[in-house]
RNA sequence: GCGCGCGUGGCGGAAUGGCAGACGCGCCAGACUUAGGAUCUGGUCCCGAAAGGGUUGGAGGUUCAAGUCCUCUCGCGCGCACCA
């Protein structure tokens, strides 16, 4: 690039606007309550009183990035497209009226940094906060109108002391399935009273040994201990021994999420189920919530879906088997409970608890290497190996209830132990995997549904058909369609008591707990009772935040014991009592900073009351405010001023955080709205996710295809406003799309244009000429140099103009509304090309157009917004808080208009016709159209159909 | 395998069921220039001298009218993946 002449001075213009914007405080949001400076410009359009108690606050517009990971690599230039887009929307949504909060932070705890400190002994905190400085000052060069005022970062102890507060709230609470909601663990304490009146809440304690009467009799000591293991047993947060994810070359523990194809996330390393103790965050109370809550979401349907599928739910009945010869029983989920009469086997999962006690002495053996052989294998290999089935047989038999037919049990792991109950009634008939085990296995295979089409082969047939062969002694379901069939035989097993109605989630409670250092510490302490049993306490919310301490190796140990335990001074507190030694994984920080830039600053709560209501709650429409400054006839768009929108109005981010992020931060959201602490049960009404951008190769950019483009580059080569402009125009926001160094010079020569439509070009020959014996620090002054161009007067528009101009108007009002930017560029481009061409060119048009230009090339636009008021001595305010001008359809209509006609739906001829025409003046102009009638000379015609101001079509034959 | 999305010029992409290819890139020609990799003007889907005909991955269908709606099919992308 840097080819020829620069298009224009935008290496001035660029800095100058940013230092201004810094200067004057432009983006600041106010929050309610707040009093704005007399000389803000938010004040200038709103009063300085607008935000105060009394008045009626402007209404509110929250637009939110994705915060970023701040790697040391720096940004590329696919980074700025998301944050592009709703910089460009906060500047339009000002212009309409809106007060809007569009913040930007830092997501800094995380690996990298923590693996840096590891090889070079550097505190992470060095690390993260080096990075933070490199990614802010490219951000900034960048000219987004962010409120910097509302900048946070994860890893600030003023930040994380609320992370740890959320903790213990989720810690101090439990999810009441009566009320369906997260509860303060205080009301559950009630269930534990001896009163009578819940004795029934106690048949389900796992802790009690026996009954109600049981507990009655303990020493106060036993007493206290059930009582604790019954609370622990039911908070959103608690310590659990189970199988987790152990990557050893990370070594850490990860969630399920975490872990993609058997290999770590990030890094790729291998990963072993592992028992260890953890702590975990209940989501899954939330799962039927997450779910249905989805439909009151503005979210995309793929990235909908994906949660969904994430989420996982299915419908089906648990039914129980007894077991020959043993005491036993084992329940199984299906989604099919009308095949049950085809179940000729079950399957257990190689880890289910019951396999040893029914296995017998001949199978023991084979049994026991197949476990050992399975246990070894990480998921990966389980998965790659799904393709053949393997299993073994336990010997065991266990009765169909429904027919009393014995079925051999076999292991498989196929079957997996975490999800639904780890075993299945297998019915070869009509499953896919079952139907494969069955033939290598020689089991035997029953139909039981019919296929609707007779001539569809029943084996492995897996959808809704008419149950046939299922008569048993009690229950019959012969010739019932699926639906009634699962019904009924549901009913008839819930009678029995040999089975129920179930819901089943794939969703799996969130490990939540890292052995890590770089990350917040858990506000927790362990203690052991007198009689030796250790159990956690929370820290009170007065300690907080909970600091880290310095260490000096960041090594994880070998054990899996994380780096805090290396501190012992900090581990051990004075009364004995030992500090929970895990950190909170990167997640945390990014659940609830969408609130904190509300009140950034708030010493006192996460976020004030006050101005959590205010941005994340729905308002009702507000008048609009009109501005002095704006001209009589053009009144603030109404069309982006309805009611706002209950919390985030809109979300911008990438794919990469469809389930994990997007999922976690609205589990924790709805525990805060819970409890009461939001006023929203989902923190972002809207979403989007913007595409990929891809290297001019159309392949993904990275380090080893040599294909990076940093975005230094091009804000050195053309600059910012190019740049923005370009992200934009390159396709629509969602799309996958290369970049393109030519596509850049395209817009960037088009801002070119710009800038030659506003200034006298000889003004500028003398400024380029002087600006290469100024020294650089002066050239700023020189833009002075620049004249307006004389062809811009202060006269009246002629209607042509003032069409092209509100044809602009109408086109990037509407795009902007529906995010479509790159056509909404065009639109802009089209009158620029247009303006090119005029003689006169009235100030009046130009100076909406810049309003337009505004969002999407903010320097420029405020450069020649300032030369052409001061040029012709206009009073003028700031182009940021500039009405947006309004579209007024009455100087779109011509007396005449192009109207295309048809002959059976060709194209035939364009006729001119008055704007008012009726059907039968349309027809008639259309018949005596030289080119139609040649089509329609000796043929009947059929049909005519005039579609008024839009086409008339002659149907002959 | 299942789910979601997408197939339009040489390229990125436009088209509330109503003139397919806006806008930009590239390319061609011209103007201005010592020069042009700056700028400006014009041209640029395919066949055809023209009239006209053809054209939105492919095949059907609905409609006066289909890139757009429906069915099937092929190809690409993303997500999930033995979820019972």
């Amino acid at each position: 690039m840097a080819s020829g002449r620069r298009q224009y001075p935008f290496h001035l213009i660029e800095p100058k606007w940013q230092q201004f914007w810094e200067k004057q405080q432009v983006f600041r949001a106010f929050n309610p309550g707040e009093e704005i400076p007399e000389n803000h410009p938010f004040a200038e359009r709103h009063g300085a009183d607008s935000m105060v108690a009394g008045r009626k606050a402007p209404p509110k517009f929250y637009i939110l990035d994705m915060f970023p990971y701040p790697s040391g690599a720096g940004l590329h230039v696919g980074h700025p497209e998301g944050y592009t887009a709703t910089d460009i929307l906060a500047r339009y949504k000002r212009a309409l009226g809106f007060n809007v909060l569009h913040p930007m932070g830092w997501d800094a705890f995380g690996l990298p940094a923590e693996q840096y400190a590891v090889k070079t002994g550097q505190h992470p905190r060095k690390t993260t906060d080096e990075n933070i400085a490199t990614f802010k000052r490219q951000i900034q060069s960048l000219g987004f109108s962010y409120d910097w005022s509302r900048e946070l970062a994860t890893t600030d102890p003023d930040y994380f002391k609320w992370t740890q507060w959320i903790f213990l709230k989720l810690y101090n609470s439990y999810f009441d399935p009566e009320w369906n909601k997260a509860t303060p663990i205080e009301f559950f304490k009630d269930a534990l009273s001896e009163q009578p009146k819940f004795k029934n809440k106690w048949k389900e304690n796992p802790f009690l040994a026996g009954t109600h009467d049981a507990y009655t009799k303990m020493s106060a000591q036993e007493k206290e201990l059930v009582r604790r293991r019954t609370l622990d047993n039911k908070r959103l947060a608690y310590v659990s021994e189970q199988p987790v994810w152990w990557c050893e070359q990370l070594g850490t523990v990860l969630a399920n999420e975490e872990v993609v194809d058997g290999k770590s996330e990030v890094g790729g390393f291998p990963v072993v189920r592992k028992p260890m103790r953890q702590w975990m965050l209940r989501i899954t109370a939330y799962a039927e919530k997450l779910l249905t809550d989805l439909d009151t979401i503005d979210w995309s349907d793929s990235l909908k879906e994906m949660q969904r599928n994430w989420i996982g739910r299915s419908e089906g009945a648990e039914v129980e088997f007894r077991i020959q010869n043993s005491e036993f029983r084992i329940t199984v989920f299906t989604t099919r409970p009308d095949t049950l009469f085809g179940a000729t086997y079950m399957v257990l999962s190689p880890e289910h608890r019951l396999v040893d006690q029914i296995t017998t002495a001949e199978q023991r053996g084979a049994i026991s290497k197949y476990k050992t052989e399975v246990a070894k294998k990480s998921d990966l290999e389980r998965t790659e190996l799904a393709k053949e089935k393997s299993g073994v047989f336990t010997g065991a038999y266990a009765i169909n209830p429904v027919n009393g037919q014995k079925i051999p049990i076999w292991i498989a792991d196929y079957v997996l132990a975490s999800y639904g109950t780890g075993a299945i009634m297998a019915v070869p008939a009509h499953d896919t995997r079952d139907f494969e085990f069955a033939t290598k296995f020689n089991l035997p295979i029953v139909q039981v549904v019919q296929p609707p089409d007779p001539k569809i082969d029943w084996h492995g047939f897996v959808e809704d058909g008419t149950s046939v062969n299922s008569t048993g002694p009690e229950i019959s379901i012969t010739g019932l369609p699926t639906p009634e069939a699962k019904k009924k035989i549901t009913t008839w097993l819930e009678a029995k008591g040999l089975g129920k109605r179930t819901v089943n989630f794939k969703l799996r409670d969130w490990l939540f707990s890292r052995q890590r250092y770089w990350g917040e510490p858990f506000p927790i302490i362990w203690k052991r009772d007198p009689a030796g049993n250790l159990y956690h306490e929370a820290l009170p919310e007065s300690v907080l935040p909970v600091l880290p301490p310095e260490l000096t190796d960041y090594k994880p140990t070998a054990t899996g014991e994380p780096p805090l335990a290396r501190a012992k001074d900090w581990v051990t507190l004075p009364d004995g009592s030992t500090r929970e030694t895990n950190t909170m994984p990167q997640w945390a920080g990014s659940c609830w900073y969408y609130l904190r830039y509300l009140d950034a600053k708030n010493p006192n709560a996460f976020v004030g009351k006050e101005a959590e209501q205010y941005w994340m709650g729905a308002s009702s429409p507000q008048p609009i405010v009109e501005s002095p400054q704006s001209d009589s006839k053009l009144k603030t768009q109404d069309s982006g001023l309805k009611s706002t929108t209950p919390g985030v109005d809109l979300y911008v981010g990438g794919t990469e955080h469809a389930v994990l992020h997007l999922l976690y931060a609205r589990f924790w959201h709805k525990v805060l709205f819970d409890l009461g602490y939001v006023s929203t049960p989902e923190p972002f009404f809207k979403l989007v996710n913007q595409g990929m951008v891809l290297g001019e190769d159309n392949q993904k950019m990275s380090k080893s295809r040599g294909n990076v483009i940093p975005v230094d580059e091009p804000v050195q080569e053309v600059g910012t406003d190019a740049l923005r402009l370009f992200e934009m125009f390159m396709g629509p926001l969602e799309m996958v799309k290369p970049w393109s160094t030519k596509g850049v010079e395209g817009v960037y020569r088009f801002l070119g244009r710009v800038w030659r439509l506003f200034v006298d070009e000889n003004s500028e020959t003398e400024f380029e000429q002087a600006e290469t014996t100024v020294e650089t620090q002066r050239r700023g002054e020189l833009l002075n140099l620049i004249k307006l161009n004389p062809a811009i007067r202060d006269v009246a528009p002629t209607p042509a103009q003032l069409k092209t101009l509100h044809t602009c108007i109408k086109k990037v009002t509407e795009d902007l509304d529906g995010l479509r930017f790159n056509t909404a560029i065009s639109a802009l481009m089209v009158f620029v090309n247009e303006a090119m061409t005029w003689k006169t060119k009235p100030v009046s048009v130009l100076r909406d157009f810049l309003i337009l230009l505004q969002p999407f090339a903010p320097h420029l636009a405020e450069e020649l917004w300032d030369k052409l008021h001061s040029a012709l001595r206009i009073p003028h305010s700031a182009l940021s808080y500039a009405p947006w001008p309004k579209f007024d359809p009455a100087l779109l209509v011509e007396s005449e208009m192009e109207i295309p006609v048809q002959v059976n739906g060709k194209l035939r001829d364009v006729i001119k016709v008055p704007v008012n025409a009726d059907n039968a003046t349309l027809e008639a102009a259309a018949r005596a159209s030289e080119k139609v009638q040649q089509f329609i000379a000796g043929k009947t015609i059929k049909k005519v159909i005039v579609v008024p101001k839009k086409l008339v079509n002659i149907a002959v034959g």
